[in-house]
Order: C-alpha cells, then sequence, then structure tokens
RNA sequence: GACCCCAUGGUCUAGAGGCCUAGGACAUCACCCUUUCAAGGUGGUAACCCGGGUUCGAAUCCCGGUGGGGUCACCA
C-alpha cells in the first residue's frame, strides 16, 4: 500500500510550493490507489504561528489536495499526526541511539562551537563539527550528566551514501561531507531531520515527494533510518518553483500564497490545474484538465527535472478558462463573496454573470464588470463622452428612450429590431445609436453585448438611465472618469 | 567557498539516437470576425547554453566548461 505525506511547517500560510508539492503527493496517492498523509511539522514549537494549521489546512482543501489521514481525522491509525505530539517516539528512539552508541551527547556550547567554525574557515575548511565529544570515556559522561548537552548521531566516516530519486535517479554523496549533526536539542526534544526519519517510517511512508530543497539533507536522514534499522522509502525530490527573476519566491515578487490568489479573484481550480503543470504534463500535452483526469494520467517519471517559473499570465488565462466554462451557477457562487454593493432582485445574480463572465479573468473583475447592473453610472468614461456624447447625442437618446418605453415586447430580437428601425429612419448607422447607449447604461464604453445589457437590465432603468444621460447632457453637466 | 541538482523560444513544456525543415500552450505581432471590449479564427516572430567526444547519424548518450538553482543550524 502506497502511503505519502505532505509535511508543512505551521508557520505561516500555504505558498505555492508547498500547495504543489502536495497536489503531487495527493495525485500520486490517488494514482496508487494509496494514502495520503498530512502531518503538522511544528518540531519547534517556538516557530509556531497561531492559526497556521488551519490556514494549512484551508489552503489545501481549497486546491483540492485532500487528506485522507491528518490532524484533524478521527481514528486514523497512524497518529498523532502532529510532530508535537510524538515527542515520546523520538526520545525513545534516541534514547536507543544511545544505549546502542551510534549516538553520543555532546558538551560543546555554542560559543566553542562558533570558535571551531571560525578557525575551520581560517584554514579553508569546510565549517564541519570536528567530533570531539564522540570519544568521551563513559564516565566523563556520568560526571558531566548534569551540565547542558545536546545528542549527535555517529555519521560514518567512510564511504558513500547513495540516494535512490525516482525522479534524478541515483544520487551519490561522500559520507565525510557530512559531520556528526545534532538530532536532539538540549531539551531532548527532536531536530527536523531526526524527527521525520521516525515519522515517516512510524507512518509507513512507502514514498517520500517533496521539495528538491530536501535533496542535500537526504543522506541526514538515511543516516538516522539506518541507525535505527528502518527500512528506506522512495524519494522523489521535485523541481522548485521560482519567481520571474529566478530567484527564490517571496512576498516581494507579489502573491505566493494560495490565499492570495483566491483574494485577488483567481478561480481557484484553475490555480490548482495551473500548478499541476508546473513540473508535470500530461501525456497527450492536455492542458485543462480536472484533478481527477490528472489523477488517472499521472506519473512521477513525467516530472520534470527543471525549476520552473511561475507566470502569472497564463494563470490567469486558465482562470478566464474555467470562468467561461465552470457551470454559471458555480461561477455565482465564487463571486458572491467578491460583489462589493448592494444586489437587487433584478436583474438576476445569474443571468447578469452569465453575460459578464466571459469578458473577467477574475472574480474580482467580474465583480466590477457586473456592478453596473445593480447602479446607475454617476459618471462616465471621458474617452466615451468624447465621443459618443457629442452632437445630436441627446436627441438620439430621447428619441430611444421614447420607442424603447413604447415597445411592446421586450426582448432581444425586439430590441434588435428597434434599434435598426430607428436607426433606419434617422439615416444613421445602428452603431451611432448603440454606443450611446452603452455609454449611457453602464459609463463605460466596454462590456457585454449592448442587446443583452438592455434585456437584462430592463425597462424601467434602461428608460431611466437614457434620460439621465440626455439630461445630463442638455445641461452640459456630464461627470466624467479617466 | 564546499557539496548536490539542473540546462529546448520571454514563460510552462513535448521530445527517452534517425519520425525534428524541433511539436503544443501562455505571452507577443498582424489580419479576419464584430455594436465596444473580450472571446474566437487564421497567420507570423521566437528555442535545443558552449566546446569536445561516442555514432553512419545526437536536442536526445559521455566528458569538460559556462550559467542558474539548492543545501551546508542546538530552523523546518
Amino acid at each position: 500500500m502506497v502511503r505519502v505525506r505532505y509535511a508543512p511547517s505551521p508557520t505561516g500560510t500555504l505558498h505555492i510550493g508547498g500547495a504543489r508539492t502536495a497536489l503531487f503527493n495527493y495525485l500520486f496517492a490517488r494514482h496508487m490507489g494509496g494514502k495520503f498523509v498530512l502531518r503538522v511539522e511544528d518540531t519547534d514549537q517556538s516557530r509556531k504561528i497561531p492559526g497556521s494549521e488551519e490556514a494549512m489546512m484551508r489552503g489545501l482543501k481549497s486546491v483540492g489536495a485532500l487528506w485522507d489521514e491528518g490532524p484533524d481525522t478521527d481514528g486514523a491509525p497512524y497518529g498523532p499526526y502532529r510532530v508535537s505530539e510524538r515527542l515520546h517516539r523520538h526520545r525513545q528512539a534516541a534514547d536507543m541511539l544511545l544505549a546502542e552508541g551510534h549516538a553520543y551527547r555532546c558538551f560543546c556550547t555554542p560559543e566553542e562551537l562558533e570558535e571551531e567554525r571560525r578557525g575551520r574557515q581560517a584554514q579553508g575548511l569546510p565549517p564541519r563539527y570536528s567530533g570531539r565529544c564522540r570519544s568521551l570515556s563513559a564516565e566523563e559522561v556520568k560526571i558531566r550528566a548534569d551540565q547542558r548537552s545536546v545528542v549527535r548521531l555517529k555519521v560514518p566516516l567512510e564511504g558513500e551514501t547513495v540516494v535512490h530519486d525516482i525522479i534524478r535517479g541515483e544520487v551519490r554523496f561522500e559520507n565525510r561531507i557530512f559531520d556528526d549533526f545534532v538530532i536532539m536539542k538540549p531539551d531532548y526534544t527532536p531536530v527536523y531531520n531526526f524527527a521525520v526519519a521516525i515519522d515517516d517510517h512510524d507512518m509507513a511512508i512507502t514514498h517520500v515527494i517533496r521539495g528538491e530543497e530536501h535533496l542535500p539533507n537526504t543522506p541526514k536522514q538515511l543516516f538516522v533510518m539506518d541507525a535505527l534499522g528502518f527500512a528506506v522509502p522512495q524519494f522523489a525530490h521535485l523541481p522548485m518553483i521560482l519567481a520571474p527573476d529566478r530567484s527564490k519566491l517571496s512576498k516581494r515578487h507579489g502573491a505566493t500564497s494560495v490565499e492570495e490568489y483566491r483574494d485577488q479573484g483567481i478561480i481557484l481550480p484553475a490555480l490548482a490545474n495551473y500548478l499541476l503543470l508546473l513540473g508535470w504534463s500530461s501525456p497527450d500535452g492536455q492542458e485543462l484538465l480536472t484533478l481527477e483526469e490528472a489523477v488517472a494520467q499521472f506519473s512521477l517519471k513525467r516530472v520534470q527535472h527543471t525549476a520552473a517559473i511561475y507566470d502569472q499570465k497564463k494563470l490567469e488565462w486558465m482562470s478566464h478558462q474555467y470562468m467561461t466554462r465552470l457551470s454559471v451557477s458555480e461561477i455565482a457562487e465564487m463571486a458572491r463573496p467578491f460583489i462589493n454593493y448592494a444586489l437587487k432582485p433584478q436583474p438576476e445574480f445569474e443571468a447578469v454573470v452569465d453575460v459578464s463572465r466571459e469578458r473577467a479573468f477574475t472574480l474580482v473583475q467580474l465583480a466590477q464588470q457586473m456592478r453596473f447592473f445593480y447602479e446607475a453610472p454617476e459618471s462616465y468614461e471621458a474617452k466615451g463622452v468624447a465621443k459618443h456624447f457629442g452632437e445630436g447625442a441627446a436627441q438620439r437618446l430621447e428619441l430611444l428612450a421614447e420607442h424603447l418605453a413604447a415597445l411592446p415586447e421586450w426582448n432581444h430580437d425586439s430590441l434588435v429590431g428597434a434599434y435598426d428601425a430607428l436607426s433606419e429612419s434617422l439615416g444613421v448607422k445602428r452603431a451611432a445609436l448603440i454606443h450611446p447607449t452603452r455609454l449611457a447604461l453602464t459609463g463605460r464604453t466596454v462590456g457585454p453585448g449592448l442587446f443583452e445589457i438592455v434585456e437584462l437590465l430592463g425597462r424601467e432603468l434602461v428608460v431611466e438611465r437614457l434620460r439621465t444621460a440626455q439630461t445630463r447632457i442638455q445641461q452640459g453637466n456630464v461627470p466624467t472618469f479617466a
């Protein structure tokens, strides 16, 4: 049974890199008919940010990376799923290693270590721990028992360690480049590289799928597993996601968390779809695919080796694709939180969403573009006023208002007919009527098809707005905006 | 600096020795459609980092260089 895990540390919100990693774990687990575990890596309690665990879970859910076992799943067999709650296991393992001589207590102070490091660097040597406490006698350790100490793992002095990576093949490390690293801090709590190895083993993790930044640390975890006699899981190190300037993603690059994209109004399933394509591609080149489709096709063998740079433009394009392909009711529900004005029973919300969504890339844009349906324009686009509210416009708007007020039927076809008839009798092009109307009704020069707008807005509002615009023009008092 | 990973258009990628005059998508440019803006349609510009090998033949294999990224904590 395949078991994979995503193990975020609760120090903030879900990053898109983390979201992608979680997604790949999810996809792999589902594809293999295995389990996806969420483990909260709160080893260092001091770095924990309140509410972050919940934020992580929200983020994961919103991109569809749903876990089978985690801190919130009742009765899951491999709990607890918070590392901080597994302390007894880590201590037990450390005790064992100490007893068997695979690890030892180190009494060196941080100051001594710092001095040692400086000395080595002065000689041009890598800053590694010398291992000087490795050979302390049992008696001496006993004598100094009440002194502050850490536990270090005895790392093999010679040979090499090979990481078998599904994506990259065999990655070799000379053992002598590693020093005896700390596995337990002075308060006898574990250090990350120690805890992960134990937790992955205890949770029966078969495949460790994580970011490439973990690759150089993998040998350390292998040393721990070896010392403890654990079977080694398979590894797959995913390429990183970089900012457009090829540097590591950070706040200064704009949005980097799932939460921020949600606030921008990016359609979340589109974000998941986009993330999916960062480092993985469907065998047949399909780009728009649901998570279910991706599950069916997913393979770690098709994961790219190269770091990917995320592209906001393509993300937005993807969001637009979902905007127009999802059902109206789905989009309407997603859009609701972004409506920052009062809705009215008429025009009907879903109908408005439907005519508006085609030109919106995000839900924020959609909400903005729908506004005029519920609020009459208070000012008009300057550029449009210059073009369409000039000579004869007031008169045309008045005629339009008259005709529309008297129109027997109110639907798309009858409206088109009315505009055709009027433009013909006036001897002007239909566009000469359409543009001023759009400006009068919406305040803008761009938007949905005019007849859709008119039909939806309804006779009363249309006539009213036409007359308002007409009056403003006649009074030479047309408020504008740039 | 040491160690590790990586290298196809601006970006995401296809490509597992001949199917490649290097394919697709985003972006970009032009045109078409058109009541505006989008969307859509058609077409265009644009890439195998460099140098050596191996081979009849290399984007694909090997070596070196260069470049980019990552890791070197009593953080995760």
